[in-house]
DNA sequence: ATAGGGTTAG
């Protein structure tokens, strides 16, 4: 631009700055501010400010952000939605809604956004309370509220504990879509009710809707929660078969938790090898590790531990699990005993085989 | 004529 003689404009200026953002490129971002200052473009120049301070906040510099926020003469709905939503996305959560207080005791329109940007950091914080009051803001302030907001709203009231709530905002939607029905799938099965969130995922499929990756790691978390192996399996194979989705590591997590919980270690075992190009995820080995704790098997949890080991060796996780894998055979032990007493039967596998005492 | 803000799993 500089061989053309022609300067940056405004125009150029908010574009290569949305663009270090959605990269996201700090060192390049900081030279256009450079470039900026000497431009003598910036005084009043809300869109221009608010672009930069976008960057800063994508690039993770909140603090930056916030000088250019604090020295900014017009805040307006869009610079305090910017702050916002960075805050949130940076799981400052208390500055995010100090920010959306502000922005309401200033008496700044609220948008769509900056409710769910508040929304999402109440979700994170938990606080029932605080949700009360955002709930209350939603219903006077977003009137022809999209999917976004009424989303956002579901997850804040299951994730603040109420699920009645949350059910009581679905019923009165009118369009529902896919993450609609993944949020309420997660809130029914992290409030235990695992055949709901299978009759919810029933009726997804009966509205037209194409279940995501997402869906089916709610679905697999449900089974996995209520320990439904057979609803588990069996989704599974829909996921693959009937919606061509290729198994993440999450998925194969779920699985892995879900076999593993019920006992059935090989068959957890074979689905990691028929993913195998999976089986270098941390997360796989450590629900097969949980299992194998669980279920007595020292040889297979060994194998597991090593494999977490090799996996991330300095992880500190990973050497309490080597650590112990290897050392407390009789803690084992013991924890089978605890479990044959509250199933009240033997083990089908008999683990004890493997068990050399002392 | 051209430019700025978003939700879903664990």
């Amino acid at each position: 631009m500089h061989r053309t003689g022609v300067p940056p404009s405004r125009f150029t200026f908010s574009s290569v700055l949305n663009a270090c953002a959605r990269l996201p490129a700090i060192l390049e971002g900081k030279q256009v501010h450079k470039r900026l200052i000497q431009s003598g473009l910036l005084p009043n120049n809300k869109i221009v400010e608010t672009t930069l301070l976008d960057m800063y906040a994508k690039c993770g510099f909140l603090d930056d952000a916030r000088s250019i926020f604090d020295a900014m003469v017009h805040k307006d709905l869009v610079a305090f939605t910017t702050m916002i939503c960075g805050y949130t996305k940076m799981s400052r959560m208390k500055e995010a809604i100090d920010m959306y207080m502000e922005m309401r005791a200033r008496e700044v329109k609220i948008s769509d956004v900056a409710i769910v940007g508040a929304l999402s950091a109440c979700t994170q914080l938990g606080d029932a309370e605080l949700a009360t009051t955002l709930a209350a803001d939603v219903g006077r302030l977003c009137r022809g509220r999209g999917v976004f907001v009424w989303n956002a709203l579901i997850h804040m009231h299951a994730k603040c504990g109420s699920l009645d709530l949350a059910r009581k905002e679905f019923n009165a939607m009118k369009e529902r879509d896919v993450i609609t029905y993944s949020t309420m799938i997660t809130a029914l099965a992290d409030h235990g009710q695992s055949q709901e969130a299978l009759s919810m995922f029933q009726q997804m499929q009966n509205e037209g809707l194409r279940p995501n990756e997402v869906t089916f790691i709610s679905i697999l978390n449900a089974c996995s929660h209520g320990g439904l192996v057979k609803e588990g399996c069996e989704s599974f194979e829909l996921m693959t078969s009937v919606f061509g989705i290729r198994p993440l590591a999450e998925h194969v997590t779920c699985m892995v938790d879900l076999l593993g919980r019920a006992g059935q270690l090989e068959r957890a075992y074979n689905l990691v090898m028929e993913n195998v190009e999976l089986a270098n995820d941390p997360g796989i080995w450590g629900a097969f590790h949980a299992a194998c704790r669980l279920h007595g098997d020292v040889e297979m949890g060994e194998m597991a531990a090593r494999k977490l080991g090799e996996m991330d060796p300095e992880d500190p996780g990973n050497q309490v699990v080597l650590a112990s894998g290897y050392a407390s055979n009789s803690d084992w032990q013991a924890a089978e005993k605890v479990r044959k007493m509250i199933s009240g039967k033997g083990t089908k596998r008999s683990p004890g085989c493997s068990w050399i005492s002392g």
